[in-house]
DNA sequence: ACGCTATCTTGACAATTTCTTTACATGTAA
DNA sequence: TTACATGTAAAGAAATTGTCAAGATAGCGT
């Protein structure tokens, strides 16, 4: 299952780079050179990407404009580059709609992780599950309204539980998403993370309300 | 709907080149080439424009003098144009309430890209955020109606985080938002400006009641 | 171009917070 | 019962942050 991407870019050299980049990590990409025959491809087929990389300057459209566009008719989660200077300035100051950025030059690696990370997280910024609300701009979690206070790893693992209720993980899996370090199966390390998360959100390891230990394989959330 | 704009300049084949060019993106526009009569006009009609374009070079009076006058009873957007290279010019426009600067010769596509710009981020340049109150194109930022001495990043940052209150930014998104070099993760840079920028706001780290650390992530705007 | 100055970056260290490991009690399945 | 899993307190290890001070850079006037 690949992923379709569309870019646009006039410098030819940068969009060939990025294509052929990109295609190496199984992604689909459409490549323009022209905003205005990317504009319309996209109208055509509006719910064909979940993503855009749009540079911003484009000698026959300004890339505002572009953006501004696309957004009016599109959800996808738009990616804009442009040099340094036009980030901190406008994009970060307007209100373009924009979801992410790079500065120019950047490592095609960089994009590759930034798509990553928009697909692992999904569009939604912030949402409720059960008792819970989560905002990850904010990088906060409440409880029937209360605001927890998490360390980044409490967080990172109850987001992941947030995220796909009733799904059992394993430890091994937990600490992975979590940490970049490999796991060793004779770590506690998760265990402990979960006994403090429980005692957060006010739970009883024997009588689970959110956080159930499955016996022999890990944890899941109860939702 | 088309937007009213003032065009003072001395040189007539320029001013017919702008004019001309500025219809073609549908706005009405107002030239003249004597300065005087051009504030007379804009103090009879203060509301009327938005958007005063101004040639620094007049003959019949300092361009700065004009700049001045308009600030004195008028809220538009003035945008200076004048011979490139002059750097102190350009300051001393800043300071004088210019808020946009174009150095000739330019493109006329420039000029449209500053004005949509400015259009489209409205024609507040300045306005509130809690105890903070930030003029875009004074660059100068207020607490509690003091003026804050900031360095040229100390002020991105902290106006990057009034337009995103509450939302966590990390050392990295931080950092390229300001300066051209690229992140590494060992700089200790972007603490050193949150800690000078909390000096001069008066916050504790400890205790923070603007800029809080989020703990192995970045920093975010208590809004 | 030159040096002067303000600003930015980097290295170092202590203070602090978080993470991991250890150790032992308790619980579960066969 | 036995063998192994889980819960968690507490100790130890590691990572992050705050900031001083020194070094590097960039911007300015002359």
């Amino acid at each position: 299952m690949s992923e379709k991407i569309l870019l646009i870019e006039d410098d030819i050299d940068m969009q060939t780079l990025i294509v052929d980049y990109l295609q190496n990590y199984d992604f689909e990409i459409k490549a323009y050179a022209n905003p205005k025959e990317a504009l319309s491809h996209l109208q055509a087929n509006p719910k064909a990407y979940k993503i855009v990389i749009l540079d911003l300057m484009l000698p026959q459209m300004d890339g505002f404009d572009v953006c501004e566009k696309i957004r009016s008719f599109s959800d996808a989660h738009i990616i804009i580059s442009s040099a340094r200077g036009e980030i901190s300035d406008k994009i970060l100051g307007y209100n373009l709609g924009a979801d992410d950025y790079l500065a120019k030059p950047y490592e095609p690696r960089e994009l590759v992780l930034k798509i990553n990370s928009f697909l692992r997280r999904g569009a939604k910024t912030r949402y409720k599950v059960g008792d819970f609300e989560i905002d990850e701009g904010r990088m906060e979690i409440f409880v029937d309204g209360y605001l927890l206070e998490l360390t980044k790893i409490e967080f990172d693992i109850l987001s992941l539980f947030l995220k796909h209720p009733n799904k059992v993980f394993s430890r091994e899996v937990i600490f992975n998403a979590v940490n970049a370090i490999s796991y060793n199966a004779k770590d506690r390390t998760v265990d402990m993370h979960i006994s403090n998360l429980r005692n957060k959100i006010g739970d009883e390891p024997k009588n689970p309300k959110y956080i159930k230990s499955v016996w022999g394989v890990g944890y899941k959330f109860i939702g």
